[in-house]
RNA sequence: GGCCUCAUAGUAUAAUGGUUAGUACAACGGGUUUUCAUCCCGUCAAUGUGGGUUCAAUUCCCGCUGAGGUCACCA
């Protein structure tokens, strides 16, 4: 039988590191067995739409790589793939339940069902509301009024992918309800009734929907339909407390990491990787890899915490993985829109060369707004910088002014200015001058960059080129 | 309160009856002719608790504790 899963996202905001996760277990699941991977839309709650939300969840998965078969978009054979457009489906589906007596109209206000739970929390009992059933049931469809499930309460027992052999006893299933007064599904009527007409084959969800599954089960069993495997991934966790993240807890959306510039590669490898591995001790993998690799049941049965600093970690290996494997070029594609400002109307070639100085030791692609603004524009001179650096307070000024105006006689004598023959030249100038290198590379590399640190001094004079290097030297000689 | 789930270092995890309890991130220290980073080496650091089964328990069973979920005309 053919592999289908799903993501089913309510459209009330952006999709945010605490969630993705089932929509990147699905998609792997999907691809390792050939199948289709479907994009449904749950906009049945009309009060938490929110305008817009939808093309966020698409921008998310398409920068994360998943892609889907079925869907927003890109159709297919099983739409509408938005709730809101599928409601004839759900009356037809619930007109079966009223017929079989299997559901009722409920006349119950919506005041006195809250009466009723509280009347259950004061005597601290758990609410079922088929206890206060009315005695004749209504089953004729009736606009305004919410139609609810007749339970029939039994125990159950299933198999969870993720947690194992579940069971539940009667006092778990209760009359839910079917159909909103507003003739709106809810979703735990509409997702049986969707997945069973798009022949999805993996429920997967978050563990918050475990305790409802005995109220699927049932439901599954009224429309006599076949139970998929059910699948409960277990919570991220904030990184403070016990919590699962929320946007509450400053929960980032995942495009925003995008434009902090973390690369796809590395979030979708971190978040695979949270609360799942293969059993061998590899941390890097690509999405094809994980395609491969991924199961379920090696997926953690208790919750993960995020860790932003792991993130980061990993997009560094991604960055330096890239580069090394693919070509400056391929990690160059990706930088565009993080240089400074200044690097405008530099010419790509001369970026190029300062990326491949420089990849080594970026952790996000912004940081390259931090970390090269002075390959691109002149900095501003901090004599106090010079100065007070650890290795040059213990020199004079007049003495820093000698090694500055020596460092500048000898690197004017390089004729053929690289990498190379400036390395020559400092290390020359350092047995000539006797200075530890210390002393006179910081020097150096602060003269020319005033910044905290840059790459290796020879690539970062030889990227600068003469005339640049030899100019601020100057300049700075000048202000001692 | 009922029902359900979970429990290895600060974090993510490996090992399911027999290992000096492994790995990664973080922290700390060191090395690679400056800095920052990469890379390499090293240090610190864990089986929540009490019983039981067993020659042997992180692993199986029970109690406890702790944490979380759920009990919506939200998903």
């Amino acid at each position: 039988m053919e592999t289908v899963t799903r993501f089913a996202p309510s459209p009330t905001g952006y999709i945010h590191i605490g969630n993705v996760r089932s929509a990147i277990y699905p998609y792997l699941v999907a691809r390792q067995n050939n199948g289709r991977f479907i994009l449904r839309i749950e906009d049945t709650d009309r009060e938490r739409y929110v305008e817009g939300a939808t093309e966020l969840i698409e921008d998310t998965l398409k920068w994360l790589g998943l892609e889907w078969d079925e869907g927003p978009l890109v159709g297919g054979e099983h739409g509408p793939y938005f709730q809101s457009e599928r409601l004839e489906i759900y009356h037809e589906w619930v007109k079966k339940l009223l017929e079989s007596g299997r559901a009722y109209v409920d006349p119950t206000p919506a005041e006195k069902v809250d009466e009723y739970r509280k009347q259950c929390q004061e005597e601290k009992k758990p609410f079922l509301y088929r206890n206060f059933r009315p005695s004749e049931l209504d089953t004729e469809y009736k606009e305004g009024l919410p139609i609810r499930f007749k339970a029939e309460p039994k125990e159950y027992d299933w198999e969870d992918a993720v947690m194992g052999p579940m069971h539940a006893g009667p006092e778990t299933q209760d009359d839910i309800i079917l159909i909103k007064k507003d003739g709106y599904p809810t979703y735990n009527f509409a997702h049986i009734v969707d997945d069973a007409l798009m022949g999805v084959t993996h429920v997967m969800r978050g563990v918050e929907y475990l305790s409802s599954t005995p109220n699927y089960l049932a439901l599954y069993e009224a429309f006599g339909l076949n139970v998929p495997v059910l699948v409960s991934l277990p919570h991220i966790l904030a990184p403070t407390g016990n919590k699962k993240l929320g946007k509450r807890d400053g929960a980032k959306s995942v495009t925003e990491y995008r434009d902090d510039g973390v690369l796809a590669e590395a979030m979708l490898n971190y978040l695979a990787c949270l609360g799942w591995n293969d059993g061998t001790e590899q941390e890097i993998y690509t999405k094809d890899e994980l395609v491969e690799r991924f199961s379920l049941d090696r997926v953690q049965n208790s919750g993960a915490r995020y860790d932003e600093t792991k993130l980061l970690w990993m997009n560094g290996q991604w960055i330096r993985r890239i580069f090394d494997e693919q070509g400056a070029r391929a990690l160059y594609d990706r930088t565009i829109d993080f240089w400074p400002e200044v690097a405008a109307s530099a010419s790509e070639e001369y970026k190029l060369k300062v990326l491949s100085i420089i990849y080594d030791r970026l952790k996000t692609l912004s940081d390259l707004k931090e970390m090269t603004a002075y390959f691109f524009a002149d900095p501003a001179i901090d004599m106090e910088m010079l100065k007070s650096n650890k290795f040059l307070k213990k020199l004079s000024e007049a003495e820093l002014e000698d090694l500055l105006k020596k460092s500048i006689a000898k690197l004017s004598d390089v004729s053929d200015w690289n990498e190379n023959t400036l390395q020559d030249a400092l290390n020359e100038l350092l047995a000539e001058t006797g200075r530890k290198p210390a002393e006179l590379f910081s020097l150096i590399r602060i003269a020319v960059s005033f910044a905290p640190f840059s790459p290796a001094l020879n690539l970062t004079l030889d990227t600068l080129g003469r005339d640049t290097s030899l100019a601020r030297l100057n300049e700075v000689a000048r202000s001692i």
